[in-house]
RNA sequence: GAGGCCGUAGCUCAAUUGGUAGAGCGCCAGAUUGUGGAUCUGGUGGUUGUGGGUUCAAGUCCCAUCGACCUCC
């Protein structure tokens, strides 16, 4: 038995379905994981998402290791006790907050254009764009990366050793190299040097996960293939981080701002260089038709806040959306006031078997506490479900022609 | 009954000595991709209670009237 096998090709594209074996059971291939950064898919059970299908969802080390810490997880032998989920786990490294908490949050602001801070980049090194903004709450360097907690303000410092101890005590079934993610745009000079930070880092990661002996059970580690939208630098990258010997690869560094061709050049870029036995997660996507592009190129697996965190803020998954308004409805829209009709006829979910669409309304105008998880459940159920469809669709041999009926 | 005070957007309120009526919230719409249950961006919205008058010009000054509130008898 091993950690992955691919168990069917499709011939008209790189998709692929296949099977990964955890201790905590098999992950079926194309798959999507909801995000539980601390240690909860906000609004929902773990009852809830095994009904409504999920196989695997992520936890955020930054997160828990500010909160609770570490040591709290620790002594419930780790994320699959403390918070009643014995599916598989995987845990983000904390590379990406390095952006989020950075440069990162500089694109995020709309304030800061995107030219001003590709001008930044090639003017600056960016320790000086850093002194400029004060707001930015992490600072690079090329052992780690030095932050300020946004709870309390408190100094802390990651590094690749540092990232995978923790991890390790976490516990997670997966667990992700330590890397940077550079913004959107990065001139070509920075996002080669921090390429060059990232691989470095992997290596270590690789290193101190070698390391660990004390595991209860096997953790399997990915390495992350970086490059921002230089088809060049993504394929060297590929190459670096493929040939190292992890046990999986993600992609990332992608949908922090660039468009979506960029995305889907950079994904095409990576993947022919990444061993085709071992799996492929894309991180941070996605949107839907970035699931159908990104598995006809050859990517197993996905992770995103974006059915959690538009369910809470009604922007609710429609069958008969359209693809101009990304298969999604407002239901805080004027119709839905008065709809005795459930939001998605065509939709199986909890939500949409018990309840009307006005009733959703209602609860989401009344800032009530239920909207939250009857629109999440409504959106993790869809966007989950989505993809096992397209997995039996690559069985089936009828792929490309699902992908056509979506995105057409 | 007498005196006082106030009526401006759906709501709460701004608007220099008279000079193009604004804001917040709400409402409508958009954004949201390895999560700060957050945030951001637009838009709609008014015969300034009503009717007269003074003035080049009135939310603002004068008269009447309707309504709310306060005090006193």
């Amino acid at each position: 038995m091993s950690f992955f096998d691919i168990t069917h090709k499709d011939n008209r594209s790189s998709a692929r379905v296949g099977v990964i074996r955890t201790d905590h059971g098999d992950i079926e291939t194309p798959v999507f994981m909801p995000v539980g950064t601390q240690a909860t898919v906000k609004a929902l059970t773990p009852e809830d998402l095994l009904d409504l299908g999920a196989e695997i969802i992520l936890n955020n080390t930054y997160h828990l290791y500010l909160r609770p810490g570490t040591g709290v997880i620790e002594s419930f032998g780790g994320v699959h006790g403390f918070q009643h989920w014995s599916r598989p786990i995987l845990t983000d490294s904390g590379g990406f907050q390095v952006f989020s908490l950075g440069l990162g949050k500089l694109t995020k602001q709309r304030k800061v254009k995107h030219d001003l801070l590709a001008e930044s980049l090639a003017e600056f090194t960016v320790e000086e764009v850093a002194l400029k903004n004060p707001k930015i709450l992490a600072k690079v360097d090329e052992d780690g990366v030095t932050f300020r907690s946004h709870l309390d303000g408190s100094t802390h410092r990651f590094t690749p050793e540092i990232s995978l101890e923790i991890q390790h005590k976490l516990g997670a079934d997966i667990i992700l190299a330590f890397d940077e993610c550079v913004p959107y745009p990065s001139n070509r000079k920075y996002a080669l040097e921090s390429l060059e930070r990232t691989h470095n880092w992997a290596k270590r990661s690789l290193e101190t996960h070698k390391l660990n002996k004390n595991q209860p059970y096997k953790q399997f580690v990915f390495g992350i293939v970086q490059g921002s939208v230089y088809p060049d630098l993504r394929a060297k990258s590929a190459r670096f981080i493929g040939g190292l010997g992890f046990d999986g690869f993600c992609i990332g560094g992608v949908s922090v701002g660039e468009p979506k061709s960029e995305m889907y050049k950079a994904i095409e870029s990576s993947v022919p260089f990444l061993d085709a036995c071992k799996p492929r997660h894309l991180l941070g996507v996605g949107d839907i038709d970035d699931i159908f592009e990104a598995i006809e190129r050859g990517v197993d697996m996905f992770d995103c806040v974006s059915p959690t965190r538009l369910g809470r803020n009604g922007s609710l998954y429609h069958s008969q959306a359209s693809r101009a308004s990304k298969f999604r409805v407002n239901i805080l829209g004027e119709g839905y006031k008065t709809q005795t009709d459930p939001l998605d006829p065509e939709c199986s979910c909890y939500t949409c078997a018990n309840y009307s669409a006005a009733y959703l309304s209602h609860l989401y105008r009344a800032d009530e506490l239920l909207a939250y998880r009857l629109g999440s459940l409504h959106n993790v159920h869809f966007i989950v479900n989505l993809v096992k469809k397209i997995r039996q669709s690559i069985l089936n041999g009828d792929f490309p022609l699902l992908k056509q009926k979506w995105l057409s």
